[in-house]
DNA sequence: CGGGATCCAACCGGATACTG
DNA sequence: CAGTATCCGGTTGGATCCCG
């Protein structure tokens, strides 16, 4: 539990929801998440509410319509993640520098 | 790559080579994060030393000896880790209290 | 539209056995 | 001691079909 900071698309997604500034539509956050699958998404938000990390509110319309909106505790989270988040981007050039050098040491 | 973060092991391993403060060979590294096998040590080990977190010392020895020790790289992003860990650690108990009013709702 | 159900390939990680 | 090699069950995630 609280996978949600190692797996896959969890961070991607709350990102996605919490930029939106406003609560977001099934359909419209799969098209920011981009290549994620329906099944995918579905499971991933799953875990985010059960999480506590995002609201999930059904409307009785048809066609259905299900709304997804970040919490406090979501927010507060992606802002704890954020200067993590930021010192990898920052870095990301270290790691491949390391990389490439134990690549190319055993050729 | 740069899975070190997401991994299920690197951060535990990286941060029980960083606390050692010195070489630390490999059987002690699995004396102390538990419950790992061999394997999936071994290759953990291997994942950080090729992003540059920690170096692998081998020593032309009967029994053999290889050392491991952290790197600045690594090092500094065990620091940057740190507040999201110690964040999560304060918060656990929000994410339980999410957790079972989630399941609980439901019966 | 927002999924649920099913099938399936890929991968992960543990257990065990063997080795220089 | 520090691995490598093999097997194997569980999970992940995509693709597809169906449904209210």
């Amino acid at each position: 539990m609280v996978a949600c900071i190692a797996d896959k698309w969890s961070l991607w997604t709350m990102s996605v929801i919490a930029e939106y500034r406003r609560p977001m539509r099934f359909s419209r956050i799969m098209e920011n998440v981009a290549v994620i699958s329906q099944k995918s998404l579905t499971k991933t938000l799953r875990g985010l509410e059960r999480d506590g990390l995002i609201t999930r509110k059904v409307f009785a319309e048809v066609p259905p319509r299900v709304e997804y909106a970040i919490t406090p505790l979501g927010a507060e989270m992606l802002n704890n993640v954020a200067p993590l988040w930021l010192w990898v981007a920052k870095s990301v050039h270290r790691f491949q520098g390391a990389r490439a050098a134990f690549d190319g040491r055993s050729v």
